[in-house]
DNA sequence: AATTTAAGCAACCGAATAATTGCATATATT
DNA sequence: AATATATGCAATTATTCGGTTGCTTAAATT
């Protein structure tokens, strides 16, 4: 089983509970108030992103509070790092300019 | 069909793929001869990458070859911009400090 | 002690995915 | 013109994925 961040966060509802818990830690019950799927879907989506660390648990009696943990997330960013120059250079805006006089010739 | 970069980056050769092609663009069939896998898996991977634009195709002849779109590249670095509070401030080392003072009592 | 509540686990199902194989099309090369 | 090469498209298959349903465990509430 592929349990790598890159793969949890392609799920658009991965995302949005990731979005979600970013700012405080949350029940899986509190989560799922937010979603139109069950709480199982929800706990099983936490399953996989506390898989791949991206989530980090805290038990407190019987609820367990679910936080986001940005160190794992620094990887996404880390991979992406690679590719910054890309669009941060002006080869990007003379690109966009070419592509204009392209559509002009028209 | 789901198709947008988080998706089309979860998977690893998609994502070799778009290292390969970063520096400099290739065709289909110099691209396939970087992996193991065959030049139809290769040409499905760059259908998929070109769906959701993070790939453009320039035709020359009988070849095509496969350029990143580094625009679209700035979609996830977008999302992530979100978090990068996250791991840059200094709650994140505050964490590992407490991290650390937890196992010592041990 | 009995009941309610929070959460995880396992089995199952339909849809999506990745890869293979075979075929079609268009451009070079001879 | 015939052949070789570059690429795309379609059908098929095994695997993975996301979700539902039902059950179990453990902690809180009554």
């Amino acid at each position: 089983m592929r349990r790598d961040v890159f793969q949890a966060i392609a799920d658009p509802t991965r995302r949005a509970i990731i979005l979600l818990i970013a700012s405080q830690a949350m029940t899986p019950n509190a989560i799922a108030e937010h979603f139109d799927s069950t709480r199982q879907a929800v706990s099983k989506h936490l399953r996989i992103l506390t898989e791949c660390q991206l989530v980090k648990q805290e038990q407190s009696g019987r609820e367990i509070y679910y936080q986001l943990n940005g160190t794992k997330m620094k990887e996404v960013d880390k991979w992406l790092e690679q590719f910054r120059k890309l669009w941060e250079s002006r080869f990007d805006e003379l690109d966009k300019v070419l592509q204009a006089m392209k559509k002009n010739k028209k």
